[in-house]
DNA sequence: CTGTTAGCGCTTTCAC
DNA sequence: GTGAAAGCGCTAACAG
């Protein structure tokens, strides 16, 4: 029958090492934060104690008294595109430089799972998020929802709010890599778009239209479908402009997914068509196929992203800082056409 | 200059929203909670109070009272691998349905960082955690070291402890690819394997092995390599393999990096050599190489281990579950061969 | 260098 | 049905 009044729930408390080590909960805490003036005796005694009841602080408890978590949230609409697993990796890699854990979520593109999380998260006091927005209504961004969380978003522009963000050179890799196919002398060039009211469908679509009109080409509409969501629609689609009686002799491509419908057509078809596309792949390059592909760094996105969400995290200042915005670059990668 | 006490920092508590509301704070836990007996009179003007002020539930000082965090952590060795990124959309999938939230972490396959990320999230309070372990070391993961927290091991069982885990068929899915080329009259089957420390490269190389002796076909040690690491060392073994005078006339594979390296040597070389392999992946059916895949539900494996994570962590009974472990079966893919 | 006091925002317990 | 008191485990702000 002891004064020590462990939780009986198991864990070993503050109080618990103080009362060990014979001194009081307070140093214990500055032992453990490494940050105050201790006592090279003290120091080690409240070491020991720690060792001996294996005793952990508790994290929670913590930052209910710091008032912040120490994690940030980042918020993807598929995680099963590489394209963001290679962004949470790059976010992971700054976030842990500076002792943030990262919360991931995944949305599937559903605009309510997107809501619900933020609302949730707001709750758990995260220090901030990156947000790649499943749509066009972020009214739940706004700093007036989230209360001043700081919030970064990527790949998509804020929408009727002003927000950090980091974009990829979308227009400038589709206008480069359609200028290339005009200059092989292709003149009739398909368009597989995704939705049009992605920001990314459209700037692709911008570029691609683009380079048609600097080069004194024009588009012919009846080859161009957009809003293609996946491998299969963008393989129907692919088969169908290659069947017109003058059909494309290359195509464009608005992302992987629908680059890989397009293969998969050009494949059934046996006849060689040019392909463009965004975002790099695996084995591109043993297809056999005259492949351009625009490419560009997904972990710089990531890295890009929490760097910016940290700079305001870690801002005081009384004017907030103004909205920033960056672009990660693209370039194209030719692939060869080892005719099959 | 009124009673009420709001935060400086901004956001109202649950006694703000009390005070507005004319009731306890209590009321007001109970209404959130939408649990207790409160009167349909209280209620309304509790949730009018919540609505004028904004009041979100601060889930930190919640959690420091439950005990818990209502998060379990999943800890992956590569997130760029397609494989660990459909596994946390699985282990996402029923967490979300029990209302816990997900935080991801990557090892790189590094030992530290897993080690290190273990005993944070302890720290955390996290409820539970299902990790794919970088190494043979197991120490940090046991019942000890963890204080109770319930763990389930992915893809590699646990060494010298006992735990949860799920498994993949790696034995009988070897065995199984193995034995169809076999089938198809292949009597010198390469072997390009991963490290044999880890379970998955010991299991897949005893199918490999396993086949061929119930043909009675022995293997030739001299196409055997094991230890491989990535795309690149795979290409250049499967290289020296294809060169030998007598050179093997099918190529088995550990995993997906492996595959993709063999199938750049074979491009390479451009003589036909039959590939098989672990990990489906895609555009895998317009290679028009002769490919055998043996492929499995990576998500299941982690709707798998999340509800196993999920059991443990709701079991309130004395005797402690005994370990469960369950293995997600394989099944064989042939991709054609159309000779290029 | 060290300890005491107070309280982060919530919920459990126990009265009424 | 409702509220007052107590405290989860920790740390900032003061003393000394």
């Amino acid at each position: 029958m002891t004064e020590r009044r462990a939780s009986d729930a198991g864990a070993p408390t503050m109080r618990d090492v103080a009362a060990r080590a014979g001194v009081s909960a307070m140093t214990v805490s500055r032992v453990l934060k490494d940050d105050a003036r201790v006592s090279e005796a003290s120091r080690e005694r409240v070491l020991r104690a720690v060792d001996a009841l294996g005793y952990r602080r508790n994290e929670t408890a913590r930052r209910l008294r710091l008032g912040s978590s120490g994690m940030i949230v980042l918020i993807v609409t598929n995680l099963a595109n590489p394209f963001y697993s290679r962004l949470a990796l790059g976010v992971q890699e700054v976030a842990s430089e500076h002792g943030l854990r990262v919360v991931l979520s995944n949305t599937a593109e559903e605009y309510e799972r997107e809501r619900s999380a933020v609302a949730d998260f707001a709750s758990r006091q995260m220090d901030g998020m990156i947000v790649v927005p499943a749509g066009s209504n972020h009214r739940h961004l706004t700093p007036s929802a989230l209360r001043g969380m700081p919030v970064v978003l990527a790949s998509r522009p804020p929408a009727g709010m002003d927000a950090d963000c980091v974009l990829v050179d979308d227009f400038g890799g589709a206008e480069e890599a359609t200028r290339q196919l005009l200059a092989d002398g292709h003149r009739k060039i398909g368009f597989l778009g995704n939705p049009p009211a992605l920001y990314t469908g459209a700037e692709r679509f911008r570029g691609y239209w683009s380079a048609h009109e600097a080069a004194g080409v024009e588009p012919d509409e009846r080859h161009i479908r957009r809003g293609l969501a996946d491998v299969g629609t963008a393989e129907r689609a692919a088969t169908a402009l290659l069947a017109d009686p003058e059909p494309p002799t290359a195509l464009f491509c608005t992302n992987n997914r629908l680059t890989k419908g397009a293969i998969r057509a050009v494949r059934t078809l046996g006849r060689p068509v040019a392909l463009a596309g965004f975002d790099d792949f695996d084995l591109a390059e043993v297809l056999g196929l005259p492949l351009t592909i625009v490419s560009y760094d997904a972990d710089e996105i990531g890295r890009r992203a929490a760097q910016m969400l940290i700079d305001r995290i870690n801002d005081r200042s009384e004017a907030p800082l103004p909205a920033r915005r960056t672009v990660v670059p693209t370039h194209v990668i030719r692939y060869g056409g080892a005719p099959a």
